[in-house]
DNA sequence: ATAATTAGTTATGCTAAATAACAACTGAGT
DNA sequence: ACTCAGTTGTTATTTAGCATAACTAATTAT
């Protein structure tokens, strides 16, 4: 069973120091030569600690960062097609089926045919999905302040501005 | 057979303007909302940007991303064990096996047993690991340019900085 | 009508990432 | 010398994200 709210896999094992623990000699700081310089290898690196970040923040609620994205779309523009929002979003038409399906099921969203063009559906979210979605922006506000925390709302500012530069490459 | 240049799938259908097609009204522009201040939504568009630049320009090499680091990382820093890799590039050292294998039957790396410590293995490149490594190298210098040209220099070293931050969340 | 398109779906594959379990090996303490 | 906790690399398995091809149903152009 899927609710609105899910528990995802319990982690945080808590590395005692061990007894036996063979003490690790200091890492030998690896050289990442180039690497170090590379974009992509930054974006990938920045990309897990946030969204690790966005895990732990929205925990107790259990949407992924995906259907958060979606929530937030449909209610800003009600109405939307899937294609709409898979074209705002950059995903692929087959992968929002199932993941609106999945919403659909938490009672989050609806798909409503429209009779103008029975080939497309109307999206819109449902009280419990706007309920939802509002406890989930709170929830996610504290990543986003802790993200300030770390860069500083100039840096944040930014960075947001740097990499909506990059999406046009 | 996988031999160290592969062809990935090929892309680029060069869409047509096709005859009956239906011109789309303007795309009524979606309203992202609060979605585009967060810091991951911009990370996930940028990353699939920049990924899609790398493998343009590496496919003529067909090395992964993730296969150029560690070719990187074992070319700075020869002698070093798989844990050290991984530690090192934030990779579990179960998915690195099959990468490692890979770049082992393509004779880009060895994995030379240490008598000192039996477990473990030092990592080395081949003679030709080091040529298709500067080839590589060279061609991702153009992404990195295609991305300077983008940002601007200062836009690029201001852009790591930051992702460097976001790293230590 | 008929042909071409579009919207949504299904099936499928690939890669990255995570987890658990295991064998071989090491080293520290008794 | 021996035990035992810990490490190293491996295998197997699972999951999520992204991609493509092919299909149905509905719509539009000619």
């Amino acid at each position: 069973m899927r609710g609105p709210v899910r528990t995802r896999t319990a982690r945080a094992k808590a590395a005692r120091p061990s007894p036996g623990a063979a003490r690790q000699a200091a890492p030998a700081a690896v050289d990442l030569g180039p690497l170090g310089g590379f974009i992509g290898y930054r974006l990938r690196r920045a990309q897990l600690a946030v969204f690790a970040g966005f895990e732990l923040a929205l925990r107790e609620i259990g949407l992924t960062a995906g259907e958060l994205s979606v929530l937030v779309v449909i209610a800003r523009n009600p109405g939307l097609t899937q294609s709409d929002v898979c074209a705002a979003l950059a995903v692929q038409r087959a992968n929002f089926t199932p993941l609106l399906h999945a919403l659909e099921a938490d009672r989050l969203a609806i798909r409503e045919v429209l009779p103008a063009d029975r080939r497309s559906n109307a999206l819109r979210l449902t009280c419990h999905g706007r309920e939802v979605l509002a406890r989930a922006l709170a929830l996610h506000e504290r990543l986003e302040k802790r993200i300030t925390a770390c860069l500083g709302e100039a840096g944040r500012t930014q960075l947001i501005g740097l990499l909506r530069k990059l999406e046009t490459l």
